[in-house]
DNA sequence: ATAAAGAGTAAGGTAATCGTAAGGTAAGCT
DNA sequence: AGCTTACCTTACGATTACCTTACTCTTTAT
């Protein structure tokens, strides 16, 4: 079914697998620049085949399945999926979803100068690099691993929300909880390094609910 | 009758069905774009009619009914419609309906691609990823954890009634009762934030009986 | 072995956000 | 027109999410 849409899209080699071994086999033959991947297969479930996909190729991923699973979603979502789309669907979906993905893939768009991991954040510059701290008197700190983490996952996403969970993720990899009062405490040591009033900070913003964001870094003074 | 009004508008390819059984057929031989379907029908209400279709495509559908009872209804079994009209109705009103239905459906508005937590309600412009609300007299507003959820939701069916049992549930999940009152009082703090004026909303919109819709968002300026 | 730095835990404090209630308004129905 | 219901609006009290500090434990270097 899927087949026969991308086909009247103009997509050539496309490759059908109608299982997770299948799928496995005709991937290292073919080595395709994208995989559909329903999560209901024959023999096994399309998160374990996602997992192994990802230990040997970081190609892009659509993840089909049935409709409204939030869980299976956010799962899918946090084993690295791509893009993410229910069935039923419209033709016309999945196929911008393909063509999005595929874009963004492979031809991504770095916006402006090259990622810098020097920024500053008022009169205090942050170099990512060597994970130092310089004050505008003169101070230094160097970053902790953690913070040096937590502050680079935040920088990524300048200007932008990023969620505790995500924030717990990057620090501490699977075994997210318990760990949300663990992160307060880092933030906390981080403004007290590079805001000028750690208890009424300025860049690194706290959203009740939702997480933090890093706001008014800039590339140069 | 209404195959006349489309008629008129230029619609071609215009398939009417006396009854359920008939319309399943025609619809598994024709898969039109657009279905528009009346509640009251000889063999059976529409209702399971437009269940079933849901279970095998999603197909856009505009809601057909007489009375107010059945709106309630719609609420009640959370089906996706995407959107309803009253008999009587003018053409001219149908017309439009269908043309919004068909456009957004078919055409929806992304240029890029990835920029789409972005939008525009006028001059305000709102970004989801910083959950920030900028107005044209340069205020800025951050948007609370609820009032996130709530906008995000809107935005992601953006055009289309979002029922009240739909939007409470993305707030606070399973125990969706006794919240309604809660949910108003949200909608009145976004529309402060949102709207020029907040009493006469021009963008987060009440339907009656239903719930609310966020209409006239656009990705630029 | 000892000191120092980093990481995590716990407990008390605070304020933004949320939820409730109560009175008011407007739309739809008989 | 009057009645009913659904929704609006406001203010206030409660909650909970987050802050903050001090202490412990682990690791690493001297």
């Amino acid at each position: 079914m899927v087949k026969t849409i991308l086909q009247k899209e103009g997509f050539r080699q496309i490759i059908t697998a109608a299982d997770c071994s299948q799928s496995r086999q005709s991937f290292k033959e073919e080595k395709p620049d994208c995989v559909i991947l329903d999560v209901s297969l024959p023999d096994g479930d399309g998160f374990t085949l996602l997992r192994e996909l990802r230990t040997e190729s970081p190609v892009p991923v659509l993840f089909l399945s049935a409709r409204d699973e939030d869980q299976a979603r956010l799962l899918g979502l946090g084993l690295g999926a791509d893009d993410y789309i229910t069935k039923p669907f419209l033709p016309l979906e999945l196929v911008l979803r393909i063509k999005a993905i595929l874009s963004r893939t492979y031809f991504p768009l770095d916006k402006g100068g090259d990622n810098r991991s020097r920024f500053y954040l008022g009169e205090t510059e942050i170099d990512l690099d060597s994970g130092v701290v310089m004050r505008a008197d003169g101070e230094q700190y160097t970053l902790t691993a953690k913070e040096f983490a937590l502050l680079e996952k935040l920088h990524e996403n300048a200007g932008k929300i990023v969620t505790i969970d995500s924030l717990c993720h990057t620090a501490w990899g699977e075994n997210i909880y318990r760990y949300e009062n663990t992160l307060m405490v880092h933030m906390r040591r981080l403004r007290e390094k590079v805001e000028p009033d750690p208890s009424a900070p300025r860049y690194l913003l706290t959203v009740r609910g939702l997480g933090y964001k890093l706001d008014g870094a800039k590339d140069s003074k």
